[in-house]
RNA sequence: GGCCCCAUCGUCUAGGCUGGUCUAGGACACCGCCCUUUCACGGCGGCGACACGGGUUCAAAUCCCGUUGGGGCUACCA
């Protein structure tokens, strides 16, 4: 087998249509995933076979609102099929009325949208209409074709009605276990049929008849994993209300959706066994497999729904771009071929994913390595874009930003963007610009204002502030550093004592940027605010000392 | 319990298939220094790992077996 895939690689090769990629370098099991992912490309006739082009697919179930695990299923989806030039299709699993609700459908596609992963073909959305030709894409609206798959697997005997209560089960299923045995094929298996079929009023179910021998599933990330049948039992299909059972749904939909790769958690690893043979019962084509590893939380465990940031949307209220999340999340499980590179634009990532490379274990979310990518790509952001972002945080926090002018702003991201670690910062780094100091910070008071001659410091800055006439950074600066000269201090001595008048902390922007933003009638009065707010403490000190 | 998957610095990982070039490379975090008005950014350096035990071999992070740990499946959930 390897060896005509490979011989089928080396024609390929040879013809010059496989442009850029060394057969030599390449180790057979990824010479097989490339030549699979060239043969699914592969628009014309090959070898007698008509290879159709990728199709991947998220099937989620809306039940509250877009989780990180899904994103990165959905993310590993659309990355592969923006790559090979094929097809991201967004089908719903609402199949479990209970859980679903209009709220979480828009909530989850909310998320969707707000990472920028956009579907080709998918279900009614807001003022969008449905996208398609293999709709519905609601799962809930396709029980007719599972139905009709189940009866298609009845009438070839590859299933079978089954009368047994859920507590005939229940005993059988704990003597098993008590006994280490497997568990016994029920009796209906080998009811007559047309006797079964005469009972089909009474309340059953319809189960799959898994077959002697074993089952191998070939996983573009695991390798091919074969599961003994005898482990199967044979799993129900129908519900006694005719509603199909998930694993019966999913390779309906999936075959009849024309879906060429189905990559999603491995925690379905097992059940993919199940899902092969129905497949092979169904006489559909087996798509392939992609069982890629779970997120888990920052103390390793799977991340869980009730966990702050499990929804993506945290995300975006914590000032995370989804670009960045994107970039994070798409390192989580995948590595880049080229060494030593993480930064990744969105674009970049459809260019250079890679499924040889993505990854087997589980990895942890780390807030504090996404934080510096964050940042990173808060510095690559084109400033008036940050800027806009900018504004509309501030809006949010409350602040007045209609005082403030597009220059004055346009200023503040410029000197703000290099700082940022996520966008809400920017609210901690320039509140003051919008509201009075109401108090300053007990360490940087003590360590400034308590020296001796602080009065008479505060009292010079003032004097040398009122003097500067045109009011901007460099101005200032030189003022600053003239004073400093002439008695004979470092300009930290004049900075830190007038940051905290002016600002009230002890961290921020550069003091003279800040200064220019902040005006020089403000800036003079803040500074006449503390000078009296030093004054008056001096005084309280010393009543408290008497 | 049975079956399946996984296992390299604190974290994400390169290397593993094709054993020697690995006294194990990078990134985040941490620590130190430099730059600097603070913080951050940036630069330089440091700390730090092949889970354990057996094999195979002249040689094992790499191949095999076992153990341990983590995860999953084992529903008339998805």
């Amino acid at each position: 087998m390897e060896d005509c895939i490979m011989r089928m690689w080396r024609l390929k090769y040879d013809e010059g249509l496989l442009g850029g990629v060394s057969l030599e370098d390449d180790s057979p099991d990824r010479a097989m995933v490339l030549w699979i992912e060239f043969l699914s490309r592969c628009p014309t006739p090959c070898f007698g076979v008509f290879m159709s082009t990728v199709r991947c697919r998220i099937a989620p179930s809306p039940s509250g609102f877009l989780h990180i695990g899904t994103a990165k299923m959905a993310l590993f989806n659309w990355l592969y099929a923006r790559k090979m030039g094929g097809t991201f299709v967004l089908r719903l699993e609402d199949t479990d009325a209970e859980r679903t609700d209009e709220t979480f459908v828009k909530a989850m596609c909310e998320g969707f949208t707000w990472l920028g992963i956009d579907w080709d073909e998918g279900p009614a959305f807001g003022d969008d209409g449905p996208r398609g030709d293999f709709g519905p894409y609601r799962q809930s609206e396709r029980k007719v074709f599972h139905q009709e798959a189940g009866q298609k697997l009845l009438a070839e005997n590859k299933a079978y009605r089954c009368f047994c209560t859920r507590e005939e089960l229940e005993v059988e299923r704990e003597a098993a276990q008590r006994e280490k045995r497997h568990r016994n094929k029920c009796a209906c298996r080998n009811l007559d049929a047309a006797a079964a079929e005469q009972r089909k009023d009474e309340h059953h179910t319809v189960r799959f008849k898994v077959p002697e021998g074993h089952t191998e599933v070939a996983d573009m990330v695991q390798g091919t994993v074969r599961t003994e049948n005898r482990e199967l039992d044979d799993f129900v299909i129908l519900k006694p209300n005719g509603d199909p059972i998930f694993h019966l749904a999913v390779v309906v939909d999936d075959a009849l959706m024309k879906i060429t790769h189905v990559i999603r958690g491995d925690d379905h690893l097992t059940n993919a066994a199940r899902h092969v043979l129905l497949f092979d019962a169904l006489g559909y084509e087996r798509p392939q497999f992609a069982h890629l590893p779970m997120v888990l939380d920052e103390t390793g465990k799977k991340f869980s729904k009730r966990l702050h940031g499990a929804n993506v949307l945290d995300w975006r209220d914590d000032g995370y771009l989804p670009e960045a999340l994107i970039n994070y999340v798409a390192l989580l499980g995948w590595t880049p071929a080229e060494e030593n590179r993480e930064l990744f634009t969105i674009e970049e990532l459809q260019e250079a994913f890679d499924p040889t490379r993505w990854s087997k274990s589980a990895a942890r979310f780390d807030r504090k390595k996404f934080d510096w990518l964050n940042g990173q790509h808060i510095r690559s952001l084109a400033p008036s874009v940050l800027q806009e972002r900018i504004v509309a945080i501030l809006a949010d926090a409350g602040f007045d930003t209609a005082q403030k002018d597009d220059a004055w702003f346009a200023t503040l991201t410029e000197v703000c963007q290099e700082k940022l670690a996520t966008l809400n910062q920017i609210v901690g780094l320039s509140d003051f610009f919008f509201n009075e100091i109401a108090e300053y910070e007990a360490k940087p008071v003590k360590k400034h204002w308590r020296a001796d001659g602080a009065v008479e410091l505060m009292t010079q800055l003032i004097g040398r502030m009122e003097g500067v006439k045109d009011w901007n950074r460099d101005p200032l600066k030189d003022a600053y550093k003239a004073l400093g000269e002439e008695i004979g201090v470092g300009l930290g001595k004049l900075v830190h004592p007038t940051r905290l008048a002016l600002t009230g902390k002890s961290v921020g922007p550069g003091l003279f940027e800040l200064a220019e933003l902040l005006g020089k009638e403000t800036c003079l009065a803040r500074m006449r605010q503390g000078l009296a707010y030093i004054e008056t403490s001096l005084c309280d000190e010393g009543a408290n000392a008497s």
